[in-house]
DNA sequence: GTAATTTATGTAACCGGTTGCGTAATTGGT
DNA sequence: ACCAATTACGCAACCGGTTACATAAATTAC
């Protein structure tokens, strides 16, 4: 193998035309089965490899999905990831994937730098940070298909994979009430994005429906890493009214809140109880079992590849935009039970 | 921006050629600032934007670099993506990252396709079930740089990023027999990858150095999902000798195992201690917190970009293959500690 | 046996940048 | 004012497939 060989090379040698050896390749109903035989032969022989630069620039097209997500190494979105590489590798598709960090910036940048390098389509889960929109016009001015999941922003003819993040906040608030709590606190990250700003809605919607809403409070943190714990301890602890239950936006971030919690001398779920979100696999091995909201990430990769597929494919329209939303589940475990 | 303009239009609308476009917009040293400054403008102007495609077929690049994992989804894994993706998004580079599920044909299939659209380098962690690698000449025929991370092999001219896991294997155990284990089992998933193969060479190096080698005992899972801790308690709950100690081969499956352990009556640490391998997350909040080995997988990532991008830019001879040797560390915690 | 089809292949333009080589234009030296 | 050295830019080939259209060859039709 030492230099590589070309469709020309193959045409010469077999005193053929370049693009008979082209649609013989291509398997093309118009050529005839004698020489497309010859024509493979030829081609494995000399270990002919198509050069995708070649045909990329001819077919405008790079079998290519772009992805950006805020971050790569979470429980959640690495499942999501999993789910979208197998779809679209089963389809003969490239997955490039970047990171945006949480930042607007750095979402921009991606955006436009996997626009240039000419993804077929481009799937977005939003960076927390992320006020404008207007870098994904590229995309959309151009009609590339462009999905959000998770992370969602309504823009015309993008379409969505969410679940009711809103049922979702209201179920786990509701079913701390129902467990006796009678001073809930939820705590979340930015309330910028709409599947934090729903959870949020659901909590106090519950709360008034329980006639608490006067007593709704949330924690902003930063983000769901261990140091952001200190804030909802302090909280606590420096609360006049005696908090008995958190619906935290992140199963993480919950289960170093209960590691910190009964390191404090607090018992879960007896004194408090606590609600994640996510069923992360974390949730099932920590001290109590951690009651959660399930969260299908994987099966949401999925849907999110054969969402954009199908339309890459033509078989939906791409005027038609779509919402999917998936079920998510409350999963009742020791942490949150009475 | 109805249709995309190319530097054919900025060259006719400046009167200028196509070739002056090229060298302005790639800030060529023999073209005039006041040129540079037209053709700038006017590519703003008209919303220019370079055509990858064409740019790729050109150079015969594409600033683009091939993953090829086991598995996404997974805390050390998508750790150690997340640092490559840093790295290569600060040097402009694309990801390409796809998934061999630990199936050989999967990772032959992926290579292929990897280098057929172009990747200018390559880095892969083998499949568990991998057994000949032959598929990777294709890159190592042409001097692509290919580098293998954490599940590597060694390939002529091919550099290696691994952590010492025969060191990492005896100290685990060397520290469950000074906290006074008799009976130290290990397990592992196939052994098949050197990882493995290595951290029980250095289990049974230090149940020899012990004087306990007739006591070695390797029990093999097929992943480190849940329902195989089943197989590890049947056995500890069927030997005939005490079962005081276990070196697991990964963090995910030895929280299950104590929990397991815990829920069948057997206290951690005190009738059975636990290591286990990586540092997770989880390791920090499951009760008893896990002793284990901590695995810098960001710096693994970050290190293999690093390592890749220089031989991109041939600040390293592509010959010079190296290898690279992270260290680790034992972290003692509760779940090993007499 | 000749015209009308059908089938198989070739021609050549195109996708949109990149770059070695040649030349015109500008600057400099004396 | 004349020749040499720079500097700035254009020409044209090249990267390697793809495909509309034209054409030659093989079949079928009558």
């Amino acid at each position: 193998m030492s230099k590589k060989t070309t469709i020309y090379d193959i045409a010469e040698s077999l005193g053929i035309s370049p693009a008979t050896v082209s649609r013989s390749l291509n398997d093309h109903p118009s050529i005839s089965e004698k020489t497309k035989k010859k024509v493979l032969e030829a081609a494995k022989e000399t270990g002919y490899r198509i050069n995708k630069f070649a045909s990329n620039l001819s077919l405008q097209k790079s079998n290519t999905i772009g992805v950006i997500v805020p971050r790569l190494n979470s429980d959640f979105m690495s499942t999501v990831l999993s789910g979208i590489e197998t779809i679209a590798n089963n389809a003969g598709y490239n997955l490039v994937i970047s990171q945006s960090l949480e930042l607007e910036e750095k979402e921009k940048f991606n955006t436009k730098t996997l626009f240039e390098s000419g993804v077929d389509a481009l799937l977005v889960s939003l960076a927390n940070e992320t006020m404008n929109y207007d870098h994904f016009s590229i995309f959309t001015d151009r009609k590339i298909p462009l999905l959000f999941f998770d992370r969602v922003i309504d823009l015309p003819n993008c379409p969505t994979i969410i679940i009711d993040n809103e049922a979702a906040g209201y179920q786990a608030t509701e079913h701390l009430i129902q467990q006796g709590c009678k001073h809930v606190i939820h705590v979340s990250s930015g309330l910028n994005r709409s599947v934090y700003k729903l959870r949020y809605a659901g909590y106090r919607k519950a709360l008034k429906d329980a006639g608490q809403n006067f007593r709704e409070r949330v924690i902003q943190v930063d983000n769901f890493s261990p140091p952001e714990t200190k804030k909802v301890i302090d909280y606590i602890k420096k609360s006049e009214i005696p908090i008995d239950g958190i619906f935290v936006s992140s199963d993480s971030l919950a289960v170093y809140i209960i590691k910190e919690l009964r390191s404090n001398g607090y018992n879960v779920p007896n004194d408090i109880k606590v609600v994640g979100f996510n069923n992360d696999p974390v949730a099932q091995v920590i001290t109590p079992e951690l009651s959660t909201i399930e969260y299908p990430g994987y099966k949401m990769g999925k849907l999110a590849g054969q969402s954009i597929l199908s339309h890459l494919n033509g078989s939906i329209n791409i005027e038609t935009a779509d919402q999917i939303i998936l079920k998510h589940r409350l999963i009742i475990r020791e942490s949150s039970q009475k």
